[in-house]
DNA sequence: TTGTAAATGCGAATTATTCGCAAATGTCAA
DNA sequence: TTGACATTTGCGAATAATTCGCATTTACAA
């Protein structure tokens, strides 16, 4: 069974530019993770795609994960103490909180934080190819 | 084997003071992780501490480790892909930076990226625990 | 000094992730 | 349109980091 997907615009061109191939696989993974407005590991993504796309495997979600991590598409989040998230590479760039309390990941929003690591960077004479940031916090 | 721990005036206190109890092995890990100015993993770790005392495991690594991180002691720095590396906290915070040829882990001195979430977080309604920044990066 | 909870060593278990390989398939050039 | 061939895939086995179970030892408060 695999149902129509819903039809991403981009992804095609996003996986070309890449130098990478088309596959069915790689269009369900990334239908998914695109629609998807948390921060799915994994497990979750093999899931919810497989409801999909019942021809993915788990080790075709790694390895797609990690193909489009290096190609600058995908972002992954690396936790301290649970398997790593995934996120698309968001065009306005954030980063993430953890609440200690819920367990939620939350985005923070603005760019303030991401910048002022270009520049720290920047005045030690490196720049920035990718940044991990995960704040564990508690309301206040 | 055990051969005299060089004397940490104060490792002893912080165990106290944590509530933890003062075991030889705890000694040896931490006197190990305080001489230490790079941020070694529990392999490093493990290594390193039994030249000095045979009667550590890599368990008891791995436990105190994360009991110091727990008191607020230790910090761990989440890589990418590679085993998690340790560090005692320190006094003036800073933030890590991984040059991606070299491999190494620089630190990157002053504590303005820190300031920023601390503001940033408290504008959300968050007070920081931790906060586990790592910038991959190269040379320009 | 002693009772007891905490800490330890050992090796087995768990968990996330990677790998090897044979089969399938996307793409490009003719 | 068709091959040719490198890429990608599924599967299950392998690996690597970390945790756990349990019997024994030990730190330390009383």
């Amino acid at each position: 069974m695999v149902t129509t997907l819903k039809n991403d615009p981009d992804y095609r061109k996003m996986l070309r530019d890449a130098g990478l191939r088309v596959t069915p696989q790689r269009a369900s993974i990334i239908t998914i993770l695109s629609e998807t407005d948390d921060h799915p590991n994994v497990e979750d993504l093999y899931e919810k795609t497989r409801a999909l796309d019942d021809t993915v495997s788990v080790a075709t979600v790694y390895r797609t994960m990690s193909v489009l991590e290096n190609a600058g598409l995908v972002r992954k989040l690396v936790m301290d103490d649970a398997p790593a998230r995934y996120e698309m590479m968001p065009h306005i760039d954030h980063d993430h909180l953890v609440d200690l309390d819920s367990g939620d990941l939350i985005e923070i929003p603005g760019t303030e934080i991401a910048e002022l690591m270009s520049r720290v960077a920047a005045e030690m004479g490196y720049q920035i190819v990718s940044h991990h940031t995960v704040i564990r916090a508690r309301k206040t």
